[in-house]
RNA sequence: GGACAGGUGGCAGAGUGGUCGAAUGCGCGCGCUUGGAAAGCGCGUAACGGGGAAACUCGUUCGGGGGUUCGAAUCCCUCCCUGUCCGCCA
């Protein structure tokens, strides 16, 4: 959620922000409408103020009788009907723009790229080469069927098209990555380890920013109010919703593997072929709970963290700076990282982070105190440390041979029992 | 799923219709004390929102929602959560 009093205060600066986001946002009746909800409020606070000091004077009217007593309680009573007439409205005026509110994007930072679509964004760094074969290299949907270790069909069979079934040492390698992945943080990055839940009431989607405007998004289990978590960043950044940490606990820096469930309405057809998306994933998640004075430096380092598991794996890949058109609803800044796919000849996003500044905290109520100092809203950060089925498609696909076999980077090796090759 | 007991400030914990935004303790801040610190002593210390240049002031908030009442942390209804016991169960 953006900060009203900012949008009072300079509203111009939101209808460019916006305008770059290639939004269309009213900024006038927004501002309007605030102006009404606190017309209004005042007006129900001074009645308010009426019968309490109505109230409050009933003790001392009720020594000078019956009768002074039942009319001095008629009068109140006539109040806090004119009290309660007022605040009704005030409520729905209130329901109206918070409405509003909670569907407005969060505003870019100044260095994101101005541009309208993904077109529009900056290759900011690429890492390693396109790796060359002496054959053509297959794409992993044909690859991995053959070595028997991904199985697309029964996973259709099971639950429809866009899962996928892993097998043997397929899975093996998923389940390597993911204790990498996780010793890494924990071990040489300094991150706590969460395992949470994976499904969360619909009170945390709205703290994280995928409702109320995402709801075709997401998996729901109706009868319980309760929705499937769409990413890890979800439970994680909502974990000490409603709480004032102390300062000196910050930056909280949490990690989480968890599958991931995502309805990808609309996304059927282009790049989906294969494992490429897939309504359920695992994923290696990292939040960051920070100080606003230094969110777009550990921003940075965040990324660092997500890079330095490609580079030990040895893939090739590029960092896109996203432009404001791209930027997603409540981010900030965002960096992708994608991961060259030799087969499937394209680059694969296995990682984006961002910075969500305060837009997150403010709906999620999430603050830090300074010693002796005013609650304020802490930044949230988050990005894929990586998420499963890209990787998985990079490796496979790059490290190919001709014989159809799959070679394992040294790094993972510990993790396979000392591994070095998949093979039929 | 059933029965019972609970849910109060940053934390612990008192509070059964007005004098309660709420005792007390811890924590935290400032001061005194000290060579310095600890202890001790004194004072201060909830959040959010409105108005105001400010001092300040008004409103809302005692798990959520609704109700009774002139007035609710306190009474009633309902939902959620926690604990204990029972049931069921990986």
């Amino acid at each position: 959620m953006i900060d009203l009093n900012a949008l009072r205060a300079d509203p111009q600066r939101f209808r460019n922000a916006w305008q770059d986001r290639g939004e269309s946002i009213d900024v006038d009746s927004l501002l309007a409408l605030d102006a009404k909800v606190r017309e209004s409020k005042v007006k129900t606070e001074g009645l308010r103020a009426e019968v309490n000091a109505a109230s409050k004077a009933i003790g001392a009217v009720a020594k000078q009788g019956a009768a002074a007593l039942e009319a001095a309680k008629a009068k109140a009573r006539e109040l806090g009907d004119q009290a309660k007439a007022v605040d009704a409205e005030r409520e729905v005026l209130e329901r109206q723009l918070t409405d509003k509110l909670l569907i407005l994007p969060n505003v870019c930072l100044p260095a994101v790229p101005t541009g309208k679509d993904a077109s529009a964004n900056v290759v900011s760094a690429t890492w390693g080469e396109k790796p060359q074969f002496a054959f053509t290299p297959k794409a992993h949907w044909d690859l991995a069927p053959a070595l028997d270790i991904m199985d697309f069909d029964r996973a259709a069979k099971l639950s429809g098209s866009g899962f996928v079934a892993l097998k043997g040492a397929g899975a093996r390698l998923s389940r390597a990555l993911i204790s990498w992945f996780l010793d890494t943080h924990t071990l040489t990055n300094g991150y706590t380890e969460w395992a949470p839940p994976y499904l969360v009431s619909t009170q945390q989607m709205v703290g994280t920013g995928q409702l109320p405007k995402f709801r075709d998004q997401f998996y729901a289990c109706r009868d319980d109010d309760l929705v499937l978590i769409p990413t890890a960043e979800v439970p994680i950044t909502n974990l000490h919703a409603g709480e004032i940490l102390e300062a000196e606990t910050l930056p909280r820096k949490y990690t989480a593997h968890t599958p991931c469930f995502r309805r990808e309405a609309g996304a059927a057809g282009v790049g989906t072929r294969g494992m490429t998306r897939v309504h359920q994933f695992d994923k290696v998640e990292v939040v960051w709970l920070t100080r606003p004075e230094t969110s777009e430096a550990d921003l940075m380092t965040l990324r660092g963290h997500a890079e330095w598991l490609l580079q030990q794996l040895g893939l090739h890949y590029r960092v896109l700076d996203l432009c404001t058109g791209d930027t997603g609803f409540g981010s900030a800044r965002t960096f992708d990282l994608e991961v060259w796919a030799p087969g499937a000849n394209a680059w694969l996003e296995v990682s984006s982070c961002s910075t969500f500044t305060d837009f997150q905290a403010r709906r999620a109520n999430l603050r830090f105190r300074d010693k002796g100092g005013k609650p304020q809203f802490v930044h949230t950060l988050n990005g894929s440390a990586l998420a499963l089925p890209r990787c998985l498609i990079a490796l496979i696909e790059t490290y190919q041979q001709a014989d159809g076999s799959v070679t394992i980077p040294p790094v993972l090796r510990p993790y396979l029992g000392g591994l070095e090759k998949i093979t039929k």
